[in-house]
DNA sequence: TAAGTCTCCTGTAACGTTACAGGAGTGAAT
DNA sequence: ATTCACTCCTGTAACGTTACAGGAGACTTA
């Protein structure tokens, strides 16, 4: 075996430890410390003296300290690491790289990071979750595309791993999650459409497999009851959809005596293949039919003003899943934090007055809720 | 001092290290092998024998085994993560999540993860990326929004750490970069308008302080000489610019005698506004006016097919990045592999046939190169 | 037989951190 | 003087991995 004669320098002063980084061994030379105390002092530990704490802080700051993340996963088994599953599936304008605007900027005021990962669900309905949890890859998993019977979130559940998710489930699973109440924008959407004067409404909702698209639906058919309107089923197209199919479905149903006057869409792509189907049919926007949107830009209020829109904001569900995620892997935040987002129909925007003729249709009053 | 009085367990069946998880250990019990061993096994190394491989192999994959990551990045000082810094600025229609996906896409089948973080350019010109290298907080660092003389590359390329970037600078600094011809599509569109017959051209192009504004006046400018054409230059609007002012811009050149009757644009977004701007003024896209735009989703060729599009692949731009910055890493790449990404102005689609309606302006040729 | 040369495997140390079990020094109470 | 409590600091070990320096055994060569 090897001797290795220098278990203890004897020469004060040594090489720096073979990187330039400084750790809490360097601090602790510097300080004439040892690195357990260094490592003490700066977490604020009750059993050192406040001169100690103070000098060790600002040796560590003067040299630009930041503690090794590898050293302490290894020691604490925390990753610091925050796990974003995205699925490949087609996304809608940019929801995505809101959320994950959102939930950067909200963690990088912390020690986490956020690494993003893609699942396909189709291929396998756990995806990387399972692999993350068995490579204790990430302290903490957020998703979204929420079923209404969530194998993520029931696996999830049952290891005991904190999660967050947009979107919520049918399980009764108690669970942290921020979820767009897609039932009252229905609602709100079927009342605004009759305000209208609409009076037979077609619903152009998500996925029939994710959990708001029943929400979605059964706020529509409340809304539809209590206001007495008719409601028509539009075919097999959901808001992920081609948009040739749904074009060609609405222009479809457009040609029927019985066609509807008002149409709800659970996006904004969406609403803008049924605006072309319509139009294809000879229709025009705001005569023969309204759209009222769920949109996650201001892109299409400002653009199409006589589309109703409600906004939903995606990059306040990511600061608040981040915060949720941190709340739970700290232990500071119940698991039965939720936050239900309110929706809100908005009214057209005023264009700037030199360009009056952009302020086609009818004025508006304000929003239903 | 403790005692500790189980340097080497004595019982033969121990308890499993705590944690669940299989480590070298696991195997190298259950294989009554060596830690070292093991490992070099799974490492495939030249000094173990194959029986022992194929055995170790085995092993670990029966028990799932995935070597910790902290373990390894403490011991080889190798992250295993790829950091990729996003502007907060205003980004548009989902090019970002486009480029996460291609990102995510092409590292999923490695041992690397992508952590994103935010940046805000105007804040700090080095932002996060500074604070990435100085914790050593990952292996290699990707960003766009490239400027001509751009801080983040001359930095990096002085701290040696591997990157690489969307976009190139002007520096002659050699290092991977992912960009589109901007110059090459503006000289297109030109090109493309001139035979669509518009003569008096209008360019709205990204912010200058980025590298790709001066490739695409650039390429605008050489077009416009070569077809002897007119250009006008619009006012302080950009890309970036709300869409109100760009809108209210195109509306005030649009009341011009000269006025011009064609435009070619950075980004969807800005197109839109360019065209509602123009519209506002009473003229007719098609008829007044033509609009080439580059964008990164099918979106607009779709529902606007009057609107010429080229495409700007940025899913493929992040496969392609993530290979890099990889091929960087390892060594296996050389610092001077870039790429130019082609632009192809796009026939607008064929309509399914049911919908006559939507084929509005005229039929166009082929793609210009 | 002895030395040299392979092949295949091994233990130790170290990366940077924190939990643990003390321990030196001071001052107060017995 | 001894005990006790308190404050403030310390060394050791361990997390899981890999680089390093061997070393046992078989086989070849002189």
């Amino acid at each position: 075996m090897m001797t290795h004669d220098e278990t203890r320098p004897d020469s004060a002063a040594d090489q720096p430890p073979s990187s330039g980084r400084p750790t809490l061994k360097t601090i602790a030379r510097l300080a004439g410390l040892g690195v357990t105390t260094v490592s003490r002092a700066l977490h604020d530990a009750p059993d050192i003296g406040e001169e100690t704490k103070a000098r060790v802080r600002r040796l560590a700051d003067s040299l630009g300290y930041q503690p090794n993340r590898a050293g302490v996963r290894l020691r604490t088994g925390r990753s610091h690491v925050i796990a974003l599953v995205l699925a490949t599936e087609s996304e809608e304008l940019g929801i995505n790289s809101q959320l994950i605007y959102g939930i950067s900027e909200a963690l990088s005021a912390s020690t986490y990071q956020l690494v993003v990962m893609m699942h396909d669900p189709l291929a396998d309905p756990l995806g990387p979750i399972r692999n993350i949890v068995e490579a204790g890859a990430a302290d903490g998993i957020l998703f979204a595309r929420i079923e209404p019977d969530d194998a993520r979130v029931r696996f999830l559940t049952e290891r005991g791993v904190p999660f967050a998710t947009h979107g919520r489930t049918d399980m009764g699973i108690v669970h942290p999650y921020f979820d767009f109440d897609n039932e009252a924008y229905a609602e709100s959407a079927v009342q605004r459409l009759a305000s209208l004067g609409r009076r037979r409404l077609a619903l152009v909702g998500p996925p029939p497999h994710l959990a708001y698209a029943r929400h979605m639906a059964s706020g529509f058919c409340r809304g539809v009851t209590a206001m007495k309107l008719e409601s028509l089923s539009v075919g097999p197209i959901d808001t992920d959809s081609p948009h040739e199919h749904i074009q060609a479905e609405i222009y479809r149903l457009m040609q029927r005596r019985d066609r509807p006057d008002g149409f709800i869409s659970g996006s904004a792509v969406a609403a803008l293949s049924v605006t072309a189907g319509a139009e294809a049919a000879g229709l025009v926007l705001g005569r023969d039919f309204d759209v009222v949107v769920k949109e996650s830009s201001d892109l299409f209020r400002k653009f199409r003003p006589a589309i109703e829109t409600a906004r939903e904001d995606f990059r306040a569900a990511g600061r608040w899943l981040a915060k949720a995620i941190v709340g739970r892997i700290e232990g500071t935040a119940d698991a039965s934090i939720h936050f239900l987002d309110v929706p809100r129909i908005a009214v057209s925007e005023q264009m700037p007055e030199q360009i009056p003729e952009r302020m086609e249709g009818r004025r508006v009053g304000d929003g239903l809720r």
